[in-house]
DNA sequence: AGGTTAATGACAGCGACTGACAGTTGACAA
DNA sequence: TTGTCAACTGTCAGTCGCTGTCATTAACCT
């Protein structure tokens, strides 16, 4: 199945390959930047595939399906948020490494993205993406997925077992759901960028302890 | 748009509508009971429609589509927890009421959802959409509907505005969080049962509290 | 240079879903 | 009762996402 390179850092993709990286580049750019001028629902498989000169046959060889193209950058993101995750200091509690991973990550998105496709094109097609229902619920099943292996990173790192013990789960959960309402927010801003997301990401954070508590109509300030 | 029929429990539903109503129930029926024993994705809408000797045209007369066939008993489930939600008083605080409204409408599920099916291929059917990919995210997509529509209704509750105000769509998201967990953990577990949800769900909302605390180690007690 | 292999194009087919048209059958009034 | 209207349905054709198959092209390797 491997011949010697099982080491980092290939020496040199080779022609076919880099073509054929260079097509799924192109595939990926026609795909966003037509579903977020005409819409996701709009764009046929067909549309993209003659944007590039390419069969149709062949983007389904690059991609899995419509959706998958859709999700390109959106894997690379929760990719980049778990690595940074992997590289908090066990003594950090575990909220607290969540915390300190997502902020960190807003930082360096831009480079990772950046390589592909204009960071522009991820923040409008993150805007499709949390207005188009079906993206949406494709975004929230792909999310619960990332939450289970975060679980499990969790217990691990406290030495806990996610079969027996719920805490692993319901942190990761509300923490993601968290998430969820604030990009659902930014989203729905007129005021995108980067720092923007990062500074309501920190501010939702801290508003779960009071969304918690019983009493909203002691304090009435937003 | 409408007669005279804004009054509360028809008359008589005529026997046109009542005809339509049996071939409804009827594709219901076997689409459930083909979904729980082949399979979501290995159900084609011809097999549905042919096992009640219907036209395919006429399922999708009947149903927005394969999806809403598998979802004709959540989506009962789900407004029968939004009334009990809107019957709770309003002195309780949002997640007291959130938390009785949910243990209470577990209790008369069974009648709801028994008016159409056999109650035990409601549960069987929750697995299916548990375990099936595309079901869960679109299961999530309309859970998400829900829980915007339920944080207006706390907010609203509360004299609070969402749009201004992060805490009733958080405490909401926070909520639902933890009932997708419970669900999921419901779903894979052995011991099915009515009764069995009901304590697992006040279970894990006990566990909240601690699980957002930064020392897990400290207890280590499921 | 010649054989191997991977990427692609072209074609056929399945399944979900929609629009258009026609036939049947309850509902309702003359 | 009868005739008209509207609703429910069946049939047919077509779109779109997606997959399997096979021949062709071009990069790779010896």
């Amino acid at each position: 199945m491997e011949t010697a390179e099982t080491a980092e850092a290939a020496p040199r993709p080779g022609l076919r390959e880099r073509k054929k990286r260079r097509t799924r580049d192109a595939l990926l750019r026609a795909a966003l930047e037509l579903f977020t001028t005409q819409g996701y629902e709009r764009t046929t498989v067909d549309e993209i595939a003659e944007a590039v000169d390419v069969s149709q046959r062949t983007f389904f060889r690059h991609f899995a399906g419509k959706e998958d193209a859709a999700f390109a950058l959106q894997d690379m993101v929760e990719a980049h948020f778990v690595t940074a995750l992997r590289g908090r200091p066990a003594g950090e509690a575990p909220l607290e490494a969540l915390r300190r991973a997502v902020l960190e990550g807003w930082d360096t998105i831009s480079d990772a993205v950046g390589a592909v496709v204009p960071v522009e094109l991820y923040l409008r097609m993150f805007r499709v993406i949390e207005s188009t229902p079906v993206l949406l619920a494709a975004h929230l099943g792909r999310s619960a997925r990332t939450e289970e292996q975060i679980a499990r990173l969790l217990a691990a790192r406290e030495g806990l077992d996610v079969d027996t013990d719920p805490r692993p789960r319901l942190a990761v959960a509300v923490f993601g759901a968290v998430m969820r309402v604030t990009g659902r927010l930014w989203s729905t801003g007129e005021d995108l960028g980067l720092e923007e997301m990062r500074a309501l990401t920190a501010a939702h954070l801290d508003q779960v302890g009071p969304a918690l508590a019983g009493n909203w109509r002691a304090d009435t300030r937003p």
